[in-house]
DNA sequence: GTCTATACATGGATAGAC
DNA sequence: GTCTATCCATGTATAGAC
């Protein structure tokens, strides 16, 4: 791949940024195009449908989170790598208010309209539920490994949906603050 | 209001089934129109706007969640109320995988699209919120009242939007069968 | 109040010149 | 590889007969 990296990842940066911000289906091809200097027609060159962009968005996400988790894998203790996955969120408080989170607002959108990108999507969850499982587990959490790590994606992804709701960066402040307690006690 | 209800609230009825099963951009007035049994062109009578049926779905989310809470303050005490509302996600786990929370993902989508709707989604919310917070002020939690209440609510949206994202309810029976667990020990 | 036919805008996708 | 012009389907909304 990237046989043409100029144009195509400038298309699908403009691609992310905009369905973050307007929702996968209120984005047009017209919108990604000019936001990439592209014109339309030549879009087609690159993805031969929309939902063509849509993989390259959850490949994008898919490879970000991958590219975050063999980060944190290269430093510290589990604790504080569940600290600094909590603070990622926390540092995001502004734009999670203002457009949500960005694989999560994906996620239940393509669920709705159904088709193959929403378990692509959905695999991006499996994966980050699998690296905290492994963190929980690390601090000698065998038997309940797996729940906590749920409950941790959980209360995230939830305190980000209603802030995102209620257009309001305090409530991500709010509860990043308890999980980060949480976290030391374990 | 109400001076046409049979023909007005099956259109609110069945917009409420098809928005939370395909989203509201996805949901057609044909659709609707449709699936209650009513003209297409008829369907204008009824809302001036697409918009309008928007307001009215989000009318009967509000006026729903309204009559659950005035059940639930008509008995037992605060602890049997919170773990009657976490009971009620946990006993809409197959939905939920499915479709996700009806309010949940109404938000998330309305709010991408902006406009007052969304504001009016979001309000559930709030509501929600006050009431959830009340019931942990029962339970002689003054001072983080409404920072238990939010972890609530983020751990039971959360938890619906990653059941919704794998299609699989086994995520809801686990957070909630912690957060039941949980709220004992207050 | 009800319903059919249709206008109009939007947006994904293609044709074909260069 | 690039770009313009355009086709065509979809979906909201309206006109107007009944």
């Amino acid at each position: 791949m990237n046989r043409h990296p100029d144009k195509r990842s400038r298309l699908v940066d403009a691609a992310v940024r905009l369905v973050h911000e307007q929702g996968f289906a209120r984005t047009t091809l017209a919108d990604i195009a000019g936001a990439a200097g592209v014109p339309l027609g030549n879009v087609y060159y690159y993805f031969k449908t929309k939902e063509a962009i849509g993989e390259a968005l959850v490949a994008h996400h898919a490879g970000h989170y991958a590219t975050l988790r063999g980060q944190w894998n290269q430093s510290g203790d589990a604790r504080s790598r569940l600290a600094a996955f909590v603070q990622m969120t926390a540092d995001n408080r502004a734009v999670l208010a203002r457009s949500g989170c960005p694989v999560g607002t994906l996620c239940a959108e393509l669920h709705k309209a159904g088709g193959p990108l929403a378990e692509q999507t959905g695999a991006i969850f499996t994966e980050l539920l699998g690296w905290l499982e492994e963190q929980f587990r690390a601090l000698g959490r065998d038997t309940d490994a797996a729940d906590l790590a749920l409950h941790l994606l959980s209360a995230l992804q939830g305190v980000s949906l209603i802030a995102h709701s209620l257009d309001d960066p305090e409530y991500v402040d709010r509860e990043t603050a308890r999980l980060t307690g949480w976290i030391q006690t374990l």
